[in-house]
Order: structure tokens, then sequence, then C-alpha cells
DNA sequence: TATGAATGAGTTTTCATTCAT
DNA sequence: AATGAATGAAAACTCATTCAT
């Protein structure tokens, strides 16, 4: 499941506007079956999240969004309502996927210090291969989150994150491996921060510094820093 | 310098467009000298960074600005030649100002736990308190920085801000305080990453969470924690 | 038949777009023979009488018509063609309802005063009691007429009004009782205007004067009125 | 101020989208100065008038309007802010024009009888003048007057004629000609019906009757006609 | 230096109608 | 006889920028 998102990401020119995906392939499984609605609403909806992702909000455009796609413009309406309803979807699934991976990770199998080594990675990775997903949160910060505030089901979603962690901590803190005056939600807050930022901020940093921060060769030390800064942080 | 911006960020109403601020008091003062270009561009200035800061370049509108300025549309032109050419001004005002309260630090008259204890300190406040300053710098990442790379005086102004850190590094190594592993700019990138996240991101995780990470009762606790992460990062 | 039409009448919102009208129920009934043309055209008619008549010919949406029916869009093409087909038909049937009506009123068996005041109070009542066949021949005035020509049925079925008003006169100038000069179009005219503008017009009317004219409460007052207004005109 | 808001009638055809106005002596005037916004917003109101007066608030073309303007779509946007918004402005400028005609009549200095008379004429003519004013007010009629209700200074605005009507019954009962238990908003109305429908439904009725009941030939028999029918509900 | 009016090219959205099943 | 998906053409509206004064 994550390989094929990530097969999603290489598709699209990271700065700019996305190059148009090769639909060869696709095209000729279409050709099987024209009428597919749950497969013009995915294609639709990955190509809007790729658009959005490069291009924000504001700065995306549906004409190109429906040229990449295999259908036409009207079809985006007749699924999605409007270009904030498309905007919506794509954060919906994009959030999704995310927290799906992260309630499958059962770190509740292994001890404190391995466990939050292991959700440390798993956020890492995630952030680190999932450009788009990085961008859009940033482009929702922008508009203060009004429009993830509208996705019902969002709410609920991230209560098991905090969960694990909140159980993480508890156990270390029984084993006496952690210290105790830790908040899972600040956790969380400091985890994601660690990974969040050097994808979301890597061109000012780039620029600034002249080292790309999400660059392949920096990746591998990058990780171990920040487990090492988490697990610092925790240790009594 | 900073007063002045400080006031500004007062005015703006974080989420959404900025509010009208009440220009009456302004015009007024205006009144006394008709002809005042300096007055004009930094008015211009003021009220760009606020829109841009709240809307993006995308979604900022030039008439927008040129409304809650004190003169027209045509004067945002004669200045500044585009919307994108307001939006560099903008960047690399906002830019200097940071970069100008840094070299004033002078944590280098400190040792070296102190020193990074007052560099983590100060770029935790500084971001807390210079929201649109944050708003930028993310704005600027949607567009792969393209904008920042064109100001010429932007890049030279970085390497101090390492040099601080390289050199309270180094005297920590020295006095067996400090680990010997670690790498200025990396460690750059923690520091940013803990304090920049929890602003840039405090509309989303807000929503998620129920817990606004900026909050003013969180200023404190937050604080503490970054300092303590840095230091028993960097600590043998 | 008239029957069927004034229930119709009770289900729609007067003012804006009708609301959706409990399908539930109906589906239910619909259930028991699954193919009934018959059925599914009056269903189509009715629903489309409704939109029309609120929103006009333009105003009217076929998707908005078609979802409040008990069949989809297609049908309503294969039945009537396109939309100006549909709206043809609902005029047809809209305009053959009350001439059925007025060539059921038997006033040749009445003295012609008696006769007069039962023409006028049946042309009150129905126009009072049937807004949407107002509204359409409204928006019919508004498009020239040019769909109720269309209508072959259409010009025969005006021709006995005129006659039974003819015979009216033509009684009471014999007994004395009118005058002499009248052309019975002329007053087929003057009644219509009486009876239809507190309908159609009530709106307008009502915002400019506060007071809305086919309020139930100006009812029986104003039937009274127009009554006496044309009795008196006819009178020697 | 009446003859030049007829001549505009006469350069609409009155039936179908009206005729592109000969702009060729008026594009010389415009010639003289081109920056007149008083006369861009006069010319957008009068071709506005034109078009949603033939075709209806959702049939009307905001593109058809702007072709037929000396300026651009864009400007009508720039003035009106919508399509609604241009069509309130219309509705705004003609209800003005009656009102203040209607203001101008000064039947307070004639006899009860004779000002009545002038009254009902005036509201004949003009109706039976401006038909634009009359498809509009049908129109808007269509909307339930909810563009209507928008405008502030419009209720305020019908009280005079109103006003005047009382002062003619109540000059006329003390007089002893008219009897005293006519009110003055019913009366106003049974005016407005029998001068404004003939106008308003001259199609369908001149279909169904084969007679234009707005004919010219007809005008001079249909205004005594509504006068002495008036006038005979008004004596005692 | 300053201004309000004007604009063209582009952008989102709508809608009656038809197609494939 | 019936259906849900699909569509092209057109409609409303927006926006950065420039012109005439």
């Amino acid at each position: 499941m994550l390989e094929s998102r990530a097969f999603t990401l290489k598709t699209l020119d990271d700065m700019g506007r996305p190059a148009a995906s090769s639909n060869s392939a696709r095209a000729k499984i279409d050709a099987r079956r024209k009428y597919d609605p749950e497969e013009t609403k995915r294609n639709i909806l990955e190509v809007a999240t790729a658009e959005f992702s490069a291009m924000g909000l504001a700065g995306a455009r549906v004409d190109s969004i429906a040229e990449r796609t295999n259908t036409t413009k009207r079809m985006l309406y007749y699924y999605f309502g409007s270009k904030e309803g498309l905007y919506e979807a794509v954060l919906d699934k994009v959030y999704g996927d995310i927290r799906t991976l992260e309630q499958d990770l059962h770190v509740s199998e292994l001890e404190p210090i391995e466990g939050m080594r292991r959700l440390v990675e798993f956020t890492f990775d995630y952030h680190d291969r999932h450009r788009d997903f990085v961008r859009l949160v940033t482009i929702e910060n922008i508009h203060g989150a009004k429009y993830l505030e509208q996705l019902k089901t969002f709410r609920s979603r991230n209560a098991s994150v905090i969960a694990t962690i909140e159980d993480l901590l508890t156990r270390g803190v029984a084993s006496g491996q952690f210290r105790d005056d830790v908040d899972p939600i600040d956790l969380h807050l400091m985890i994601s921060s660690l990974c969040f930022h050097r994808v979301s901020n890597r061109s000012t940093f780039g620029t600034a510094f002249g080292r790309d921060p999400s660059h392949p060769r920096l990746r591998a030390k990058h990780r171990e820093m920040i487990v090492d800064a988490v697990l610092r942080f925790l240790k009594k």
C-alpha cells in the first residue's frame, strides 16, 4: 500500500506544476470498461492531489487538473461539486492514508524503547516519502485548517496515535526507562516537528544553507539523529 | 525596527484576511506631508506583509492590498513593479529582520550550555511572536523558495547563525560538555524544526488534537521542553 | 381531475424552489407495479409544473425536476423530448384544466346578474386557488406566448368563455339590466385583470405596501369588491 | 423625461432578444470624453434594462448585455458587482422613474372626480408606454420580489401614491361624490390591475382571443373603459 | 507623484442533453 | 422501459495590470 503511494510521488515534478503522468498503461486498462465511476473518481483524486500539493488551493487550476485526467472537467464537478470540494476530498484521502498506516504499526507488542524507536522511524519514513502529504498539510495550515475542520470523520481518526504514544510512555515509565513528566500530545508534536520540518522547509533551508535537508544522503543520518534526540529526551 | 513589526503583528487577524486597520489616525498624520515616498512604500509593505502572510502568494489580492493602503493600486506597481515584486520585497524585509536580530545575540560571550540555551530561547521566542514570518516562510516553501533565491543579499546573511552555533559547539566539545559528532547545520535544523512547526502547523494540529500548540498557556512549557531536548541531545 | 391538481398545489412551497416532497410513501406504492408509463408521465408533469411555476422556463433546472421525480432524467427526455417540450406539456395541462371547468359552469341557467356574479366569483376563486396556473401564464407572457401558440388545441378551447359572457350580456341587455355598449372580450379582460393581478403581483405589491393582496383575510373582501365593480360597470 | 424613456422603449424588439440599438450617434458623443463613469453606468443600465426586460433574470445573458454596451463585460462587474446586482440596479431605476412621475401629478389641486380620472389616466398611460417596466415587475414577481426587498430605499418611496389616493377619497367622501367604504390600498390595487394586466398579459390574451389588448386601436377605448369602471365603483 | 476608470485573458461553474448498460 | 455516468458548449465571474487625466 505504502509502495503504491510512493510510486505516485515519483510521477510528480516536485517544483512547479506536476508533469503529465504516463497514462498509456492505464488507458489500456480503462478500455476494458468505460463506465467505472470508482476508477474515475480515483483518477481525478490522484491528479488533484498532485496539483493541489504542487500549487496550493488558490494556485491550483481546475482546467489543469482536468487536462491530466482520463475524463473531463465536468466530471470533476459531477463528483466533487467544486474546486474546494475536490480539495477537501484530497485532504481526506491523504490524512486517511497516514492514519490507516499508523494503526497498523502494532508497537504495543514491542518493549517501550524499541516501540518508540519504531514509531519515530515510521513517522520519519512516512514524511520523507510522502512529500505531497507534507505539502498539503502545509497548505491547509495557510488556510487555518478550515477545510480540515469540515471533514467530520477527521477528528475521531487522530485519537489512535495519541493512544499509541500514551501506551508506550506508560509502559516505559513503569519499567523505569522513561521519565514520568512527558505529555503524549506534546511528545507527538515534538516527533512531528522533527520529521515534518526537514521536508516541508527543505527549499528555504536549502537556499539558506546550500544543503537540501531531505537529500537522500542525509536521510539515514537524520533518521538516527531524530530517534536519538527523542529517546534522549525521554530517558530518565 | 522590530517594534514596529511587532505592532503590525498585533493589528492583523491571524487567521483569514487581516481586518481593515483604522486608517483614520494615520490619514491625518499623512496629511501633514502630502508626498512621502518612503512612508508610502513602508505603508504598502506593511499591508502587503499582512495580506501575503494571511492568503499566500496566489491567494493574495492586489486589490485587497491596495484598498487597505493609504495610497492606490497604481503606486503599488510604481514602486514594486508587480505582485511578485511586492511579494519579494516583503520576503526580503521579513528575513532581514530575524537575521539582524540573530547577529545581536552575542552568545559568544556566554559559556556553551548557557549560550545554547539562550540561542534556543531566542529562536523559540522569535517564531512564537512572529507568526507572519513563519507563514511567509511556509508560503515560500510551497513555491520551492524560488523567490527567496532571487534575493541576492539573502544567502550571505545566513552564514552567521551557523558560525554562532559552530562556535558554541566547538567550545562545548572542548570543555567536555557536548558530544563531538554534531553538525552545526543539522543542529540548526533541529532547533528550527522544534520552534517553527508548533507555530506553522498549529491549525491542523489544533484541529486534530483539540489543542492549539501555540496557545500562550503552553508557551512556557514548550519553551523549556525544547531547550531541554536540545541540551539532552548535545550533552555527552 | 381538479382535485388532483389542488393536491399538487398544497405540496409546493409557493415562493422559491418547491420543497422536496416525501417520496418514500409514493415509492412503496410504485413498487407494486414497476413499469407504469402513464403514472411516470403524470409524476414528471406534476413535479415539472411545480418547478416551472416556481422558477420560470429559463430558471427551471432539468436536474432539479428529475431529482424530485420517481424516475430519472432520461425518462423525462424519453417522454417529453426536451426541456421545452416538457414546459409545453405543463402549459397544455394547466390551461386545459381551467377551460374544462369554465365549461361546466352552466351560468346560462341563471338570470344575467346572478350568472355574471357566479362567473366572476368562479374566476376569482380559480385564480386565488391556483397560484401555479397564474405563475405559468405570467411566465408564458414573458416569452411572448410563443409556446402557447404551438399548442394546436389551445385556441379553439377559448371560444366558450367568450360565448358564455356574450350570452349573459345579451340577456342582460334584453332585460334592461345591463348597458348595451360592452364588448364581451373587453369584459373578459377586465374580469381577468381584477382576478389575476392580485395573485400574480402579490409579491411586489406586498413589498411596496406592506400588505399581501392575496392574503386569506383580504380574500372575501376583494371577492365582493370585484363582483361589485364588474356589476356596477355593467349596470345601466 | 417621460419622452426620453419612451424613446428607449422603441429601440427594443419586444419579443425575444432586443435588437442592437444604433450606437453610431452616441459613439460620436462618447468620443469627446472617454472616461465618463456616469455615462458608462447609464449606458450599461440602459442596455441591461432591455435585456432583463426581454429575457428575464435567468434568461438574460451578461455577455449579451456587454456586447451591446459601449464598454466591456468587466465594467459591468466593476460597477454592479454581479448579474444580480445589475438586475437590482435596473429594478431600482425603473421603479424610481414611475414614483418620481407620480409625485409630479399634483392631483390635489383638482376636484375629486377630475383628480381620480387624471390619476387613472396617468397610470394607464404609464403602463401602456412602459412595457419594459411592466415586464420587469412581472419578472420580479416570479422571484417573489426578493430583489426588490433588498432595495432599502424602495419601501419608503411608495407611500406617496397611497397618500394621493387617500386625499382624493377623503375629499370625494366629504363632498358626497364618493362612497365611504373604499380602502385606498385596495383601490390602488384595482387601478393597477386594470392598467397592468392588459399590458403584461397581452401575449397570452392575444393568442387566446386573437386580439392584442394593448393594440393602439384599443388603447383609447380601454382607457375610457377603465376610468369609467373606477369612477362607477367609487360613486355613491 | 498620484488617481480612478478601464481591460483582456483566464478561471470557475453550470446546464441541457446523450451514451453505454 | 429504465438508469447512472458522461459530456461539450456556454455562462458567470475574477484578477493582475495599464490607461487617461
